[in-house]
DNA sequence: GTTCCACGCGTTTTT
DNA sequence: CGCGTGGAAC
């Protein structure tokens, strides 16, 4: 007990040995959060006050999740397999499979992926002649998981306008297709098992009973159906014990709602609050700069990190002349950092958005400096991944469109659009899937068609003894993909993919702990160890959750949908990290370079007009901050290449939040003016190419203005000549005052400085 | 059924 | 500018 409690500072040893009781920990940027969750589970158990049936541990990414366990199990002897500790998708979901006919889900249900969604929503439109301009699939989409994160469905949902109405009867028709196919979005996972809950007491008061501790990572980040859906669970008296920093919530453009911590507050009674300031990871320097920014937020919880760790080095700011120029100095700042014995792993380049990685990397490409990008396509989202998981979705079941769809015609065997637009027909007429619907079809359609049936369930049948390592291989080979790739000039990688699944398959028995020679398609009995409490008598449902019958192929497929792999091969050389700021989220690093400070960029010009986005882009800037252990790099571009355009932009507010103190400018700091932070403004695109020099005599003083150059204007402050126009005495500009807009001044008449 | 071009669009993202 | 989608032509 002594051992897993030592080293812990009186703020965590206080928050890990706390009650039973409704807690909140505002745990700050490298505060030792996990640990702290983590011990507090672990001493939970090692006291005896409760077994690990009696732990539900919730967080929002399947890492998070993995990494609690691992520690956990590092931490004392304990079998973590059978844990209820994942993600709340991954946790609905093992609450769906074991109470599905309660759930009203087929056994075999599938779960649709982001991309799934909105080729079902596609496909639905198309269906109903919906014109997509009007009802565009992502804005439906949206207006779908919108309403089921309020925990509303297409009934309980009120239209203002005939639009509303349309789009309401568009949710009400994607209900219907999902049911029908037997799929479930990520938002239905949360939303169907709350109402499992809800509506079955009995279930509920299991579950209730059940869990005595419900623990809470990352609480900033729940929306608002996942603070029901832990109300619900914890409604028989469970401690819950949340963990969170409001600091640190960038997700409200998704349906993350900070207000939940205020709410939990109240809610639940909170008598147990604790703050967990001390910061392990950054220096002095580096901490006073996150702490100044995010003091210009309002509606904080309230927080000051600090550290012991001395004040370090200065925040090194520097002005480049372009975001070529900017990608050079990160060059030249890399290498030599690499010269001094940095490790290039421990040095990130954060941005606020994908497209600025183009300049950075090429720079990092022309000399030769290892990197690796984080974002893009992970590996179940691959294209050729992707069919070849439609293949087994639908020899697992085969009611499935979306999948039908995918791979009916891939690789192609002449069944073209208009044999599926009779099969669709077919389809609605009597209200059944696509592949009940081809014994309806007659002719070449149905030839065709019957052809492709016999090949799903002639797979079917050939592979039903296999393990699925050998199921996936022959699938990939008999359903012609590799033969199709092969003769595919781009072919190779895509093939090498399709190998790389049947290994994916072999790790993913042995992670879950599956016999690798377990046939795929047989119900593996109770290999995910669900432990039940006593079953009560006459109870059907709780004794489903003894034995969570699962085929090894159906797991595979929720593996494949909820977990959708690494983003990138790596290539396990010493390389440079570059992320956007949002995946930076949770790490850190030694060297940390913020690029693109500027207004318009970071914070970004769509953000600055939502309600509250200025202070999530704040809160952006300081997780940014924050992933810097010992040195940071602020870096801004005067100009930037844009889609196509270049834009000049001037620097981020951001940076005139921080203390002057901690700054050290590598480029001379230009004359601060600054008059108050009130009004928003965006970025600018010109239509110009390079900032060409335009000499321009104007009356009254011998001036010659060009575009790109800063300039001071007494009532709008600092801006950038975006624009020249007009000529002789009637010469005009335009100026990107940032914050301030876009203004267009007669020169003749407007006072300008120029400041640099 | 395949290929090619034109158009349009362009924060952030995990499940 | 660079990508992805979708429609039209071969």
């Amino acid at each position: 007990m002594q051992k897993l409690l030592e080293n812990l500072n009186p703020e965590q040893l206080a928050a890990v040995t706390l009650p039973a009781q409704p807690a909140l920990i505002l745990a700050g940027a490298g505060s030792g959060k996990t640990r702290v969750l983590t011990t507090r589970i672990a001493w939970l158990l090692k006291t005896g006050q409760v077994s690990t049936q009696g732990i539900l541990a919730v967080t929002f990414t399947n890492k998070a999740a993995r990494e609690m366990t691992a520690r956990l199990s590092a931490m004392i002897p304990v079998n973590t397999r059978g844990m209820w500790i994942g993600t709340f998708h991954g946790l609905c979901n093992r609450l769906l499979r074991a109470h599905y006919r309660d759930a009203a889900l087929p056994q075999s249900f599938q779960i649709l992926d982001m991309q799934d969604q909105l080729s079902s929503v596609r496909r639905l439109l198309k269906a109903n002649q919906v014109d997509d301009d009007k009802y565009p699939p992502r804005a439906l989409v949206h207006y779908i998981n919108n309403a089921k994160e309020q925990g509303l469905r297409a009934v309980n949902v009120e239209a203002y306008d005939d639009y509303d109405q349309r789009m309401l009867e568009l949710y009400a028709l994607y209900e219907t297709q999902c049911q029908r196919e037997g799929v479930v979005d990520f938002a239905e996972l949360l939303l169907r098992s709350y109402e499992l809950l809800s509506r079955n007491q009995l279930l509920r008061e299991h579950y209730q009973a059940r869990f005595k501790h419900i623990l809470v990572d990352e609480f900033q980040d729940t929306n608002d159906l996942q603070y029901q859906w832990l109300k619900l669970m914890s409604g028989g008296g469970a401690a819950v014990f949340a963990v969170g920093d409001d600091d640190q919530s960038i997700y409200a453009f998704r349906g993350a709602n900070v207000g939940n911590m205020a709410a939990f507050q109240v809610d639940f009674q909170v008598q147990n609050l604790i703050r967990l300031e001390q910061n392990y990871r950054s220096h002095g320097n580096i901490l006073e700069a996150a702490n100044a920014l995010i003091a210009n937020n309002s509606r904080r919880l309230g927080k000051n990190l600090h550290t012991d760790a001395g004040y370090g080095e200065p925040v090194r700011v520097f002005e480049a002349t372009s975001d070529i120029n900017e990608a050079q100095y990160l060059v030249e700042e890399a290498k030599s950092l690499v010269a001094e014995g940095w490790m290039r792993s421990e040095m990130a380049i954060l941005y606020r958005s994908n497209a600025q990685s183009r300049v950075i990397e090429h720079a990092l490409f022309g000399a030769g400096i290892p990197y690796r990008v984080y974002g893009g396509l992970r590996f179940f989202e691959r294209a050729e991944i992707k069919h070849a998981m439609a293949y087994l979705q639908l020899m697992d079941n085969p009611h499935n469109d979306s999948a039908f769809l995918r791979v009916v015609n891939f690789p192609t065997r002449g069944i073209g659009a208009r044999s599926i637009e009779q099969l669709q027909d077919m389809a609605k007429q009597h209200d059944v899937s696509l592949y009940a619907a081809i014994p309806y079809l007659s002719g070449k359609a149905g030839t065709s068609l019957s052809a492709f049936v016999r090949l799903i369930e002639g797979a079917r049948f050939e592979t039903q003894q296999m393990p699925l390592p050998s199921m996936v291989q022959t699938v990939i080979e008999r359903s012609g993909l590799i033969t199709h790739y092969q003769k595919e000039k781009e072919g190779a990688d895509r093939i090498e993919n399709l190998e790389q699944l049947a290994n994916a398959a072999v790790l993913f028995l042995s992670e879950e702990g599956i016999p690798q020679d377990m046939p795929a398609l047989f119900a593996s009995q109770g290999f995910q160890e669900m432990v039940s409490l006593p079953a009560v008598p006459g109870v059907e449902v709780l004794e489903a959750e003894q034995v969570m019958e699962m085929t090894p192929l159906a797991a595979f497929l929720t593996h494949a949908s909820l977990e959708a792999g690494d983003n990138q091969a790596q290539d396990g050389q010493d390389a440079l990290q570059l992320m956007t700021v949002h995946s930076a989220k949770g790490l850190e690093f030694d060297a940390v370079f913020i690029t693109g400070l500027e207004e318009g960029l970071f914070p970004h010009e769509n953000s600055v007009q939502a309600t509250d986005g200025l202070e999530e882009e704040r809160r952006l800037m300081y997780v940014a901050i924050t992933r810097a252990r010992k040195r940071l790099y602020l870096s801004y571009a005067q100009t930037r290449m844009l889609h196509g355009q270049t834009r000049y932009n001037i620097q981020s507010r951001f940076m005139d939040e921080l203390p002057e103190g901690v700054l050290k400018w590598i480029t001379p700091k230009k004359q601060a003016y600054w008059f108050g932070h009130t009004a928003s403004g965006s970025g600018y695109a010109s239509t110009g190419s390079a900032p060409e020099p335009l000499a321009m005599a104007v009356s009254g003083r011998d001036t010659s203005w060009r575009i790109g150059e800063t300039v001071f204007h007494k009532k709008f402050g600092e801006g950038v000549i975006v624009g020249l126009e007009g000529s002789g005495a009637h010469v005009r500009a335009n100026i990107n005052f940032g914050r301030e807009g876009m203004k267009l001044l007669d020169l003749s008449v407007a006072k300008l400085e120029r400041l640099r």
